[in-house]
DNA sequence: ATTGACGTTTACGTAAACGTCATATTAGCC
DNA sequence: GGCTAATATGACGTTTACGTAAACGTCAAT
């Protein structure tokens, strides 16, 4: 049984992630999330929490949701199709690239701004 | 003489850097950039072109025009009081914290997508 | 049964970062 | 000088990612 039997309610994933409930629901209404329903009560299970976690860390890295969905994509493996499969294959590929490019430049941005930050430093210390 | 003389047109930016004409008068709207005026038309300067590059990578990385700004503002070294520029080499650090931040959350970012493709490398070759 | 904390839906609002016209000048070439 | 391409100035529109308010449901504890 895959089922971890753990549920969280809004309120949880709320003071733990600190997001509000309007940004679950939004999320949920993309279809990033899809939480368990007790009545019209959402309870979210761990997969959720942890593609939260995902969503999150996107977003601060400046991802959009669409490119955050499609990240996300990898992880849910409908085993339709191979061609299907091979596809996400390679687009998390093409993500890596992008991630990587993306840590070049900002290592090339950190290393002017300390380039500047010992300029201003210098500009200091001349009295 | 800072001059350089040369001076770039809009559509040579525009060309240069793949962007719309809208989009360097709204960077110049918010004071991210002001080009000379020759009758009523732009002249870009170095400078402007310098910062520009500055600014489309800063929004590729996620930052926001405004964050953007307070960077520049590292560039912008009017020696006017001590205080100031402290404040700037302040925030420059910390921008360099923010950043290092940033970089450890692509890799392991990475790291999972490379997981997750490893996985589905293996799904396909099973048949 | 009431209270309080938490949760729900619906719907309009908002800020950022431009896009997209329409219209008017201006520049540069023959 | 006349033509065309480039540029300018509004001004309204659009998309993304939620915020916010109203009005009501749920549930455990007193």
């Amino acid at each position: 049984m895959p089922d971890k039997a753990k549920r969280y309610r809004i309120g949880d994933l709320v003071r733990e992630f600190d997001v509000t409930p309007r940004t679950l629901r939004y999320y949920e209404e993309l279809g990033l999330l899809s939480p368990e329903r007790r009545g019209n009560q959402r309870y979210y299970t761990p997969r959720d929490r942890t593609r939260l976690r995902l969503i999150l860390r996107g977003r601060r890295l400046g991802f959009s949701l669409e490119e955050i969905e499609k990240m996300l994509a990898l992880y849910d493996l409908d085993p339709s199709g191979k061609t299907q499969l091979k596809e996400v294959l390679r687009m998390g590929e093409a993500k890596i690239k992008a991630i990587e490019s993306q840590i070049k430049e900002l290592k090339a941005l950190k290393k002017e701004i300390e380039a500047r930050a010992r300029e201003l430093r210098r500009l200091l210390e001349e009295d």
